[in-house]
DNA sequence: CGTGATAGTTTGAAAGTCAAAGTTTAGGAG
DNA sequence: CTCCTAAACTTTGACTTTCAAACTATCACG
């Protein structure tokens, strides 16, 4: 069966190329793609907890804290403890921080969306339910994913 | 419009299934993610370069020199000197090294070949068309991929 | 035989990652 | 109110990945 050796393909090529981008992405911010990707999850809300990085990257805290230190001394955040739980420790992002988001374009994000729109109504329907049942066939439709197109390393969990 | 949301999200739940499924296939064979990369590359042929790994890997020769290193270190692979040019070092897969890899199952990958066998004909069709599609679209089109499943993480370019 | 390019290794340094142990705080049982 | 356990975080120590730069060994060509 030839098309199974296609989608394969196929889906490796997607990965690959948003590996390739998430590299240059994260670089051209400065910053390395795991500071950027826990950056953004800081910048869409303003502010979070060490336990919530931790939880959506799928680290230890002991990680988050090592990478917390980072973007601490990149001034793209600052750490605030929490007044209602003082165990609690706010991740604030800084000005600094919210431009260095801003200003770091996402050229593959962009691109695929831009095409996107260029498409025919019905080629839009059927790719929309076409990755939703690959992600189906993944069993990855009820993993959490906020609608940002960036891989992220791996290692044990 | 709702429906490049939706396209983003099932392309990022896709990235996520697969990262995680790298995670836990490495960690089941007692190697990290990027080391079993590695010695996937190695066992494709049997043998390879440190320089072929290194371009397929988008990593430098010393990077590759280290995760060699470390494979040998547990017995995945040997190093001999080339006899036709005796720069190279060829990067040979030991029987270990190939258990490794035949004993390490990957669940995503044969989750999703074995849902795919069971689509409709018509749907299979659909699914290879749109896959191939949005590789396009991210401009992946042409970069080399192996109809393996297998993400790797990142760092600069 | 030089001379420049190629394949690998070494070295030194930054980053990501974890387990285990330690700190501080919250919250409930008594 | 006190004590104990759980939760949130940090620290420490260790390993891996990764690179740039410097170095070694070889090839290939004039």
């Amino acid at each position: 069966m030839d098309r199974i050796d296609s989608s394969l393909v196929a889906l490796r090529q997607i990965l690959r190329a948003t590996e390739i981008a998430g590299r240059e992405l994260a670089q051209q911010a400065g910053l390395t793609s795991v500071q950027f990707r826990a950056l953004q999850m800081v910048g869409e809300t303003g502010q979070t907890t060490a336990k919530a990085i931790a939880t959506r990257m799928h680290v230890s805290q002991a990680t988050v804290t090592a990478l917390v230190d980072r973007l601490v001394t990149r001034e793209c955040v600052v750490r605030e403890k929490s007044l209602e739980d003082r165990r609690q420790t706010h991740i604030v992002i800084t000005e600094f921080g919210r431009q260095t988001i801003e200003n770091a374009p996402d050229p593959l994000q962009q691109r695929f969306v831009r095409r996107f729109k260029d498409l025919e109504d019905w080629e839009q329907a059927m790719l929309v339910a076409s990755l939703e049942r690959v992600a189906s066939m993944l069993d990855a439709e009820d993993l959490p994913a906020g609608a940002v197109l960036t891989t992220g390393e791996l290692s044990r969990s």
